[in-house]
RNA sequence: GGGCGAUUAGCUCAGUUGGUUAGAGUGCUUGCUUGACAUGCAAGAGGUCACUGGUUCGAUUCCAGUAUCGCCCA
């Protein structure tokens, strides 16, 4: 324990491993979080401390030695008692080592010196003490119970030890004859070799078909014996026949209507899993299934096998050993929970002890109001003997901390009981017992109780129930005040993770091949608070990549640092940073982000929500502080100002310092040791090195909105030549209308971001900028933004990310003025709510309007493709080598013979999203009415359409619609352009028109989404033009499409 | 049989009190051997938030039911 550091006390204690192998994957997350907490508080300046540990897992153990023994062909009972333990203690000492090596491999900064074992002797005194106290209190008790039993561990294990497993077997119906020959009762088992204890035959009292049978006798085959019918209202008249038999020796529930019905017991099972000898002669002796098939033949052989049906039941099996459990009555030493209970109850209700996630307090008090006596005893050999010993003279029993000599009471000898204790007996005083108790009191007061026990939920029984109860028993007061369940780990297949299934994975795998701050990272961020997630080993790369990234990160600053002096100098706090009028615009945007970010860390830790701590540290990291900042400085770095130089490495080390803390307690040993390279005059380890929180961070919050607007406009400009395909290497001219002036300026300013983010070599910006021909178009809030690229682009390519982006636009106002137009929700909705939507349809309505402004652009973008060979210059890249010819054909501008033909889809220049277009003209085509129109109209055929999607050249009706386009999928703009053009030619245009018009609404207009709005207003100012005509109107449908045609 | 949890992009998962343009990583498509990093850089596509009702001006979010999966208890 750091005892200098200035803060409060802050104690862990370690969840014990039992040392009966290795750690998995649900360890290495757990004593991740654990590190993660235990590193973060020191670092916070805390006087912390995580006791480390093993457990001696006493059955477990006792199992794994004695396989090792089975090996060399011997059994514990060769060895005796004594020879034995000491084989388990050499287990202890090569596995306990492991366990902690592994411990240690993980990272885990524990108080390694104070490593404790379950059984080490200060331990084993609390346990005594323990024992000694309950039973000195009267809790602890001797009782003959039904328990579980274990043939093969020889040991009574609680229910939580046992696992039910589905296993297929039969449900035999067997015979009984009435004791008086009057006919038989049928009753149905799963467990027929039991019939030889058994002591009754019951039934339902309700139950009508039996109801004659009540209180007669029975004559039970195979053993002479004549057993009474009885009547209980637990027998299920749904099972089997509705009559069952009641062996109360062998069936918990049988033994409790034994004791309703005062049955007596008989015990035909012994500890062996032998038939003894009551199960009478031919049987005693026989093991059980052998008993069973020799039972079920004899039966048969007299007839009384009715019927055998298959059935699929749970087993109990031992959770060590997976041998069938037993359920026999036997002696064992009990403990009364009653007086613990209340104490443990109302410490968690009263919210003292705090579940994380919350939901399991209620599973913790669903068990606690259901505790049952514990039965302590475990016919073992390893683990703690009970402290209780009898007297051979005179039969006194005796319980002491110290091993007593002779019986106080007659001076006989003594003998120590056999039993060893529940392993959990000694679990439950873990946070007791490894900080000082019994015996220091000065030590204990100083660190119980401890801050949080992190564990997994299925421990909440084992451990964390009976810690609680401990504490409150012996201390008056709770072992933690909070309860961190973690996530289960699960395979890909969304179970368990198995070793015989192949699915795990080996925490010592992942280390060695990804790194321990890989492993703890990619755990870390993958798994949501208390949320199973599946894991398998692939996923370990993003750790390593992120690992990887911050180790070249600080290789790149090292690089700079090579030769200058500012690494012995090295700033080690946030008042070190260079002065402020230093500093240009991204210095201070980074510090002011990171202290922001380091704020959101530090509530992230403290609300033990690990997850977004990692992701908050990974974003700042990566896209922040190298995608950003660092490609920011790099002119400064690479420039000859050697003042400009080192402000940028100061501010960057600064940085990369606060950045190296965040994740310190995620990534222990990279940020270490990238601590040390970078600031090797450190005077302490960056574990012990303060933490630092938002307030010890200067904020510029005016600067950091600055940047993100530069930002918002670097991705436009970065957008527009990704999609347009600008050479990476080439560099664009920019040009900026905005109205706004201080946004001007800071674009001029900072010329430099768009010449090193978005490779722009000139910039020109103001409000009176105008477009020059053949220039792609970006809009960022109601700022315009222009990239010169005139026989560079591809204009379809344009116009497609154009109307793209204005669709989107488009849509999310629809929504905002839909709900705007909403008088209720205008009255009820809070004021802040309806102006957050006001502002964003306002600001939305001027990025429209941007666009809007945009239609003439349009209109020159087609009059150049017009003009340069007629052909109009799609993006046809995700079409076939046929397809692509078809339509170049098809696009041919032929003006002189007054047509304009141009596929839908091709407009679209995307096929997948206007691939119903054609189809709906076609559609329509294929309906009488659309002849009719045609008549009316008397246009003219002018050539055939085809298109790749379903509709064959044969189907297609030849019509002379030149521009048909389909609801909610066109663009006003290419309308307005085309006829436009069209009408430039002294050509007619009418407007074919049907039905609703939902996209793409004027801002400057009444119409919005979902309203209609006509052919006229459509065209905008050339509606008034001699040669438009929307007189034609067709009945809305469906499809709802819009024509354009030419007579010729 | 009872209880709990899950169901969001192809995959693995976030989404904090009901109003976000529903996000990340990975995978996918396109282009990049740009002087830290190809374990990388830039751009892009991809989601009726399982289903059905209800509450509400408004539901991925709250309630009820259904389905599928998982865990715990009996």
């Amino acid at each position: 324990m750091n005892s200098n550091a200035p803060g409060p006390v802050f104690t862990v204690v370690i969840p014990p491993p039992n040392i009966t192998g290795s750690l998995h994957m649900g360890h290495a997350l757990n004593n991740t979080i654990q590190d993660i907490t235990i590193r973060f508080k020191r670092m916070q300046g805390c006087k912390v401390l995580w006791q480390p540990g093993t457990d001696h897992a006493g059955i477990a153990t006792q199992n794994k030695v004695e396989q090792a023994l089975a090996a060399e062909g011997l059994t514990r009972h060769d060895l005796g008692r004594e020879k034995f333990i000491a084989r388990c203690w050499a287990w202890r000492e090569q596995y306990g080592r492991e366990i902690v090596e592994q411990l240690r491999i993980l990272g885990c900064s524990c108080d390694w010196e104070r490593e404790r074992f379950t059984m080490d002797e200060g331990l084993s005194r609390a346990v005594r003490t323990a024992f000694k106290a309950y039973y000195d209190a009267g809790m602890i008790y001797r009782g003959a119970r039904m328990v579980n039993w274990c043939t093969r561990c020889h040991t009574s294990i609680s229910d939580l030890e046992v696992e039910y497993e589905d296993q297929s077997s039969h449900l035999w119906y067997v015979r009984y004859p009435l004791a008086d020959g009057s006919g038989d009762l049928v009753v149905a088992t799963t467990r027929p070799e039991t019939m030889l204890g058994d002591t009754a035959v019951a039934v339902h009292p309700e139950d009508e078909r039996y109801r004659a049978f009540i209180g007669r006798e029975v004559d039970l085959p195979l053993t002479g014996r004549r057993i009474p019918v009885i009547a209980d209202e637990r027998v299920d008249p749904a099972f089997g026949t509705g009559a069952v038999k009641v062996t109360p020796a062998h069936d918990p529930n049988d033994h409790e209507m034994a004791g309703r019905h005062g049955l007596k017991s008989l015990v035909v099972i012994d500890f062996e899993g032998r038939m003894t000898a009551e199960a009478g002669a031919g049987y005693a002796g026989l093991g059980i299934e052998e008993c069973r098939k020799k039972v079920v033949a004899d039966l048969d052989k007299l007839g009384l096998v009715e019927k055998i049906e298959d059935y699929s039941h749970s087993v109990g099996t031992c959770y060590r050993c997976h041998e069938t459990i037993e359920p026999l009555v036997s002696e064992q030493w009990w403990m009364d929970m009653s007086p613990l209970k209340d104490a443990a109850i109302r410490v968690v209700e009263r919210g003292e002890v705090k579940f994380i996630p919350e939901r399991w307090t209620k599973v913790y008090l669903d068990w606690m109001e259901n505790l049952r006596d514990w039965n302590i005893g475990r016919q073992l050999w390893w683990g703690h003997r009970m402290p209780l010993w009898r007297c051979d003279a005179c039969g006194e029993i005796v319980v002491e901390t110290q091993t007593p000599e002779r019986c106080p009471k007659c001076g006989g000898a003594l003998r120590q009981e056999e039993d060893v204790l529940d392993t959990w007996f000694s679990s439950a005083l873990w946070p007791l017992s490894t900080l000082g108790w019994p015996d220091d009191e000065e030590q204990l007061a100083k660190l119980y109780p401890t801050a949080v026990l992190s564990t997994a939920p299925d421990i909440i029984y084992l451990w964390v129930a009976r810690m609680i109860m401990s504490g409150m028993h012996f201390r008056g007061e709770k072992p933690f005040s909070h309860v961190y369940l973690h996530a289960t780990i699960l395979a890909q297949d969304g179970r368990r993770m198995s070793k015989s299934l192949g699915t795990g994975v080996d925490p010592r795998e992942v280390t060695a091949e990804y790194g321990t701050d890989a492993l703890r990272f990619t755990l870390v961020i993958l798994t949501g608070q208390g949320q199973s997630v599946r894991l398998w080993e692939d996923r370990f790369t993003v750790g390593r990549n992120f690992a990887n990234k911050v180790w070249n990160a600080a290789r790149f600053l090292a690089l700079n640092l090579t030769g200058s002096r500012l690494a012995e100098a090295a700033p080690l706090t946030a008042a070190e940073l260079p002065d402020d009028r230093y500093l240009t615009l991204e210095d201070r945007w980074i510090i002011s982000r990171l202290g922001r970010i380091a704020g959101e860390v530090t509530d992230a830790l403290e609300a033990y929500r690990f997850n977004e701590a990692a992701h908050l540290a990974y974003e700042a990291f990566w896209h922040d502080y190298c995608d950003w900042y660092l490609e920011l400085i790099k002119p400064r770095l690479y420039g000859d100002d050697p003042k400009a130089k080192g402000v940028a490495l100061a501010v960057a080390l600064h940085g990369m310092r606060l950045l190296l803390k965040l994740l310190h307690p995620i990534m222990p040993f990279i940020t270490e040791e990238l601590f040390h390279r970078l600031f090797p005059n450190a005077p302490a380890d960056l574990m012990v090195s303060p933490w630092e929180d938002h307030e010890d961070w200067p904020g510029y919050a005016g600067d950091e909105a600055h940047v993100e607007r530069l930002q918002k406009l670097i991705d436009t400009v970065r957008n527009i030549r990704g999609e347009m395909g600008v050479p990476p290497g080439a560099k664009v001219r920019l040009l900026v209308k905005t109205t706004d002036g201080d946004l001007a300026a800071l674009v001029k300013a900072q010329a430099g971001f768009f010449a090193n983010l978005a490779g722009v070599e000139e910039i020109e910006t103001g409000p009176e900028v105008v477009k020059p021909k053949g220039a792609a178009v970006g809009v960022a809030g109601d700022v315009e933004l222009y990239v010169p690229l005139a026989g560079v682009v591809d204009f379809s390519a344009e116009l497609e990310r154009l109307f793209r982006d204005l669709d989107k636009v488009c849509e999310r106002l629809g929504k905002v003025e839909k709900k705007l137009d909403d008088a209720q929700f205008r009255s009820k909705a809070p004021v802040e709510v309806v102006k957050g939507e006001e502002e964003k349809r306002d600001r939305m309505a001027a990025e429209i309007k941007a666009m809007d402004n945009h239609s003439v652009q349009v209109e020159d973008l087609l009059y150049l493709s017009f003009r340069e060979g007629g052909v109009m210059s799609f993006n046809f890249r995700n079409l076939d080598d046929l397809t692509r010819q078809k339509m170049l054909e098809e696009v041919e501008l032929d003006i002189e013979r007054g047509c304009l033909y141009i596929s839908p889809r091709l407009i679209a220049g995307v096929e997948e999203k206007y691939k119903n277009l054609l189809v709906d003209a076609v559609k329509y085509n294929d309906e009488e009415w659309l002849a009719e129109q045609i008549e009316k109209m008397g246009l003219l055929k002018t050539r055939e359409m085809y298109t790749r999607s379903g509709i064959t050249r044969e189907r297609a009706v030849p019509i002379n619609a030149h521009l048909v386009l389909a609801e909610g999928e066109f663009n006003r703009f290419y309308v307005r352009a085309i006829c436009k053009r069209v009408l430039e030619q002294g050509l007619n245009v009418v407007i074919v028109y049907r039905g609703k018009i939902v996209s793409n609404p004027r801002p400057d207009s009444e119409s919005k989404i979902g309203s209609t709005i006509d052919a006229k207003s459509l065209l905008g100012d050339l509606r008034d033009h001699p040669g438009v005509d929307t007189a034609l109107g067709l009945p809305p449908g469906p499809n709802s499409g819009l024509t354009v045609a030419l007579p010729a």
